[in-house]
DNA sequence: TATGAATGAGTCTTCATTCAT
DNA sequence: AATGAATGAAGACTCATTCAT
């Protein structure tokens, strides 16, 4: 009794989640929604107006998912450089799939919102930047990392953690030329 | 005859060349180059099938031009630092820059073609990338650059370079932000 | 139990009206008449299967209300004249008011329900006829009017009035514009 | 070439016509006119956007062609009686024909367009409310009409037969009611 | 009685694509 | 070769109406 509601919110939200993945943003119709949930037209309207709304909302429930990138995973007191190579792993794996990832849809949202829509994207990268500083401050402080510029580092790792992604999306690379890309960033980092 | 046709030819890949400038790719429709390029709509595709079709061959004109990214502008004898200037200069251009620049529409291409794609924007990337090792043996020659490991080098400056195109489109840099991208990038190669 | 029903249909009924008297008659839809008298959907239709069903009723109510135009608003023995002069008042005010008047409602509803329209509307007209002919007999006799056909003179002020308030809705008619009508009719009718 | 588009445009159009005669205004749906001329969805919107600029295409040439009431069907130097009595039965015919006739939707039309649109509707009746008035002044001087106020006697007689329009279609009368109104009207004016 | 979630038919609108000229 | 009118399929959106609770 709006706890139904809720579900079937979240019902559709994961079906949307799917034909995201899938189809990336701008080719989604309603239509491929209510196929997906197995809903009438009419019902989908209930909850959601258009795509973009949905679109949003996905992004909102991946949020909540997703979120601490580099805590969770490891305790606290672990050290920089493991909390780095899991985080790398985790980048690697996310390079690479091609199924289940949004990132082409969010792309194409983007280009597509064109700027009047949530900033909740560009604040997500930037929490990871600032992140990824602090660990990188913190490996240096335990010197396991080399003296470098930490702002700059993170900004640069998290620049071409980007640009593999796309060009992944878009040309296609192989593990290999991942695992090169990912080595030679690590290794402007950690000593030895 | 045969003269005459490739005239037209060239008049409508120039025309679609500027629509998908301005649109990108998925929302440009044949309506959209008919009226750009003042042909009629059967003529148009006398000349060619779809917008796919029409973008290709925008991308293989586009080769044509501007393929060589570090010759031409500089002399064959210029000290590998100008010109590796000279291509940060162009590249923060292209990244900053919105209008009449094909790389949105790319990215649209790519994400929608998914699978079928033409190797040229590998091939691109992939030339750009061994030019800019060169250019950075060079630069180690000639004892300006730090002698780093010139490929690894060469492969995430272009993975940086394409996050920080994609990241401008997404989400909007500053300037001062890709300025500090790009000092960082430079730092890690020219002494001094 | 019988009671609250009967108590709910009039809150309904009054909802409805407000909702006829905004949007005239085609525009209204089912959904507005919900959100008019906060009731839920299904317990509207408990009560009226369509919004034809639900118009009639408002008129049934109206009806009710505003039947006799020429009594109650002045005492039996008031003279014709005086009671003429309220009753254009009236009709003044109706053609010229925008708000809370259902004329265009009903004459939106007649033009749909084509043919098998209540006899109500016709009812009503017929009755003021009368009512005014009555009148007009009495000025006569009492020597205040113009010794003209009555049910003449009666027929020719409704459609008169008739024709005023629909030009009113349909192109505008200035406020001049509408004394000028009633003065010329009255001045058919009162001596001086 | 140019001419088959106008030819197309006028069959539409005169499709259009019989829909609006039949349906009235807000009823009728871009479906309807396809349907009714044989055309294609697709090859109505090449043409028209929709009902309302369908609409008010139709009344343009509905007013080509009915424009002069009081001219064409008599000579200038008609006998002020006969030309009244002419446009009399003109507008008798139109006040009890049910079918084939615009009136419906015009008003209609008025309800809905609100006011921000084409006051050619207003036009039209202020120039028949011209002519009329011009009329009797003819009749007052040749001596075949009383000497009343011309004015305000055009004013009214067009006001009368605006509610004959409307009371015919809403509630329905008969002709004799029609006949005995219009002569009410005439005797009003005519000598004898 | 009463609720409101769910349905699906109907309308609008846009485009890729064809075809007679 | 070239034209542009015509087509129809596809997607968006709204509402009257039903139905399980």
């Amino acid at each position: 009794m709006g706890e139904r509601s809720t579900q079937k919110r979240q019902l559709i939200i994961q079906a949307a989640r799917r034909v995201f993945a899938e189809k990336g943003y701008k080719d989604v119709t309603m239509t491929d929604i209510v196929e997906a949930c197995g809903i009438s037209r009419g019902g989908l309207y209930l909850y959601f107006d258009n795509t973009g709304e949905l679109f949003l909302e996905v992004m909102r429930a991946e949020e909540g998912m997703a979120d601490d990138v580099f805590s969770g995973q490891l305790g606290e007191d672990a050290a920089a450089v493991d909390v780095l190579m899991v985080f790398f792993r985790e980048q690697k794996r996310e390079i690479l799939g091609k199924k289940g990832d949004l990132s082409m849809a969010v792309y194409e949202y983007c280009f597509t919102a064109g700027g009047k829509e949530e900033p909740s994207f560009r604040r997500r990268f930037e929490s990871a930047i600032m992140a990824l500083e602090r660990l990188i401050e913190a490996g240096i402080a335990d010197g396991s990392f080399y003296e470098v510029d930490a702002r700059a580092a993170a900004h640069n790792i998290m620049y071409a953690l980007e640009g593999l992604r796309i060009c992944s999306r878009t040309m296609g690379l192989t593990e290999v030329a991942v695992d090169e890309a990912l080595f030679a960033l690590a290794g402007g980092l950690v000593m030895e």
